[in-house]
DNA sequence: TCCCAGGATTCAT
DNA sequence: ATGAATCATGGG
């Protein structure tokens, strides 16, 4: 267990903005995150955010996965700006960040997630995990599931796919991962490109269009500048931007300004609550 | 019963 | 090149 002071990071908000599927609450002001084989538990009381890892993991992975080495706090400014809608969104959102999480885990979210609920796209997630992950056992004695890497994937039959009830989209998945397999993608190879040049080859993937493409580079390559835009966008552009979203405006950190108007529609303004 | 959920593919013009 | 129909599943 470390402590750390964190100034604009709330676990909370990042777990409540659906870019990571994979954590949930685990007490009061404390959540757990399955991430890249790692298990591990944070806990946020008043300045102070406890991590229950070793200060040598915590520096080698977290602090990486969590993008803690870029201050927010410059993103702040965008609560002061004149935009009204956005200065809300920002100082909602505020402890969010753009975490760094893998790639292969994010491709197969991604396509889950099309046309479909958070709620449904963890369970979905979890079953994959539990069926074709492997199993691990945390040093606080919690047993999780590893997320299937592409070998294991590309093994599952479309039917078994079905069985995990993933509906359509079981034949993008059964699809891709031995598209990945065949090494018709270079994953490793699209880590290393461009923004432009990564999400021409993320398209190439069966079941991957332009919005899932953008949320795999923003959340797994870390592309700043991609802007998803999904039906919570879309309505907010609708509503708030008839002359269009100046996405150009934001050039550099788009992405960030993506996810605090995603969370602020999704969590921030009073509406028929469904978790 | 219909509508919607972090859309993409397929098929029609 | 653009637009509608279709694609499973679960919750409201």
């Amino acid at each position: 267990m470390i402590k750390k002071e964190i100034p604009n990071f709330s676990i909370k908000q990042i777990s409540e903005s659906g870019q990571c599927f994979r954590q949930n609450p685990a007490g009061e002001n404390r959540y757990s995150v399955i991430a890249c084989g790692r298990y591990v538990e944070i806990e946020q009381k008043g300045k102070e955010t406890f991590f229950s890892c070793t200060e040598e993991e915590y520096e080698e992975f977290w602090h990486t996965y969590f993008d803690l080495g870029r201050d927010y706090g410059i993103y702040m400014v965008l609560a002061e700006g004149e935009d009204d809608y956005l200065s809300r969104a920002a100082r909602f959102g505020s402890g969010i960040r753009i975490l760094n999480q893998d790639l292969w885990e994010m491709i197969i979210s991604f396509i889950i997630s099309q046309q479909n609920n958070i709620k449904r796209i963890k369970r979905n997630i979890e079953e994959l995990c539990r069926l074709f992950g492997e199993k691990k056992c945390s040093r606080e004695g919690i047993w999780y599931d590893t997320f299937p890497d592409v070998h294991a994937l590309a093994k599952v039959s479309e039917e078994e796919l079905r069985g995990c009830n993933l509906g359509y989209r079981s034949r993008y998945i059964y699809e891709t991962a031995r598209f990945v397999e065949r090494g018709e993608v270079d994953l490793e190879a699209v880590k290393g490109m461009e923004y432009a040049e990564a999400k021409k080859e993320l398209l190439k993937l069966c079941g991957v269009g332009e919005k899932v493409a953008d949320c795999i580079c923003l959340f797994a390559l870390h592309h700043l500048d991609a802007f998803p835009v999904d039906t919570h966008i879309r309505q907010v552009m609708d509503n708030y931007y008839p002359k269009g979203f100046p996405v150009k405006k934001y050039a550099g950190y788009a992405g960030i300004v993506q996810q605090y108007i995603f969370y602020y529609d999704l969590k921030g303004t009073e509406r028929p609550s469904i978790s």
